[in-house]
DNA sequence: TGCAATTAGTTTCATATGTAACTATACTGT
DNA sequence: ACAGTATAGTTACATATGAAACTAATTGCA
């Protein structure tokens, strides 16, 4: 049968290729926290937005981090069974959770942002400084208005 | 207790941001061919490559699409159920598969193409066509070099 | 006040995914 | 020719994930 082919070169394809590069350096840097540390990307994720930000609640740990709130809510279970988290609740409101690095949290975390921040570098180490400043405008232009599309 | 913040802003960090702009990506294509056609990621993925390279075997498509063999292998099993795929054995290396779109499986592509084409240029839209080209030498760049980091 | 509607978070369930084990076929070196 | 190794693809298992149902607490408003 002859067929005139619609002209989609999944290669060419943004959005493919987008997800192709992410979903590679995603998963070796994934692999960087959680051979050494045995934590999972949800884990992580939420350890790093407590670091910067500690007392979150877990409501607000999904919208930093755009995480589904089950993920987040596993994570902070493991992350409590393991003795990285503290957790309160408000006493404004006692369904709200206050979360905190524990001392061994904080002590875990303190050892992976060098490793993160030199990942970072090794990455960017790729680009020019001006192609670095150009990514860095092209990801909020695609932030903003590719978050509606 | 007084902690210096080790730094590392999450809304900052390239990997995070990546794979945020991506995942929001990913998703609201997936959800265009998903409720239309009730595919899946994967089994969209080995049809838009045998739409352009018909053919190839199940490893073959594993290598075009940088997907696991056992995600292939699935998509191509509910693919086959769904009349959407044809499958015959290679002569020479009968554990080869052929695999061809069927003519229902082509007229499905043929319908999507169109629309992941225009949800390209919806979002090619956003930026100018200056940054159009950036986006596609920086994603060259890290897809060659930030593979093997 | 008190009852309906909301919200924070957890649990359940059904599905998806990757690793490792497996089957079947093909290749290699002797 | 044939034993050992490699390859294509599938299956089994253990884990991960998201949607929806659920619990508990709070808010709004009659």
């Amino acid at each position: 049968m002859t067929r005139q082919n619609p002209g989609l070169n999944l290669k060419e394809f943004l959005p493919y290729r987008l997800s192709i590069v992410t979903n590679r350096i995603s998963a070796s840097f994934a692999r960087l926290y959680s051979e050494k540390f045995n934590l999972s990307i949800p884990e992580w994720r939420v350890m790093a937005v407590l670091g910067q930000q500690p007392g979150l609640s877990a409501d607000e740990v999904c919208s930093e981090t755009e995480m589904d709130k089950v993920p987040v809510s596993r994570a902070v279970t493991k992350l409590l069974d393991k003795g990285l988290l503290d957790r309160d609740f408000s006493g404004d409101d006692r369904r709200r959770s206050i979360l905190h690095l524990s001392e061994a949290g904080y002590g875990m975390y303190a050892q992976i942002v060098p490793l993160a921040l030199s990942y970072e570098e090794e990455l960017k180490a790729v680009l020019t400084a001006d192609e670095q400043s150009q990514l860095e405008k092209l990801l909020d232009k695609l932030s903003l208005e590719g978050g509606q599309i």
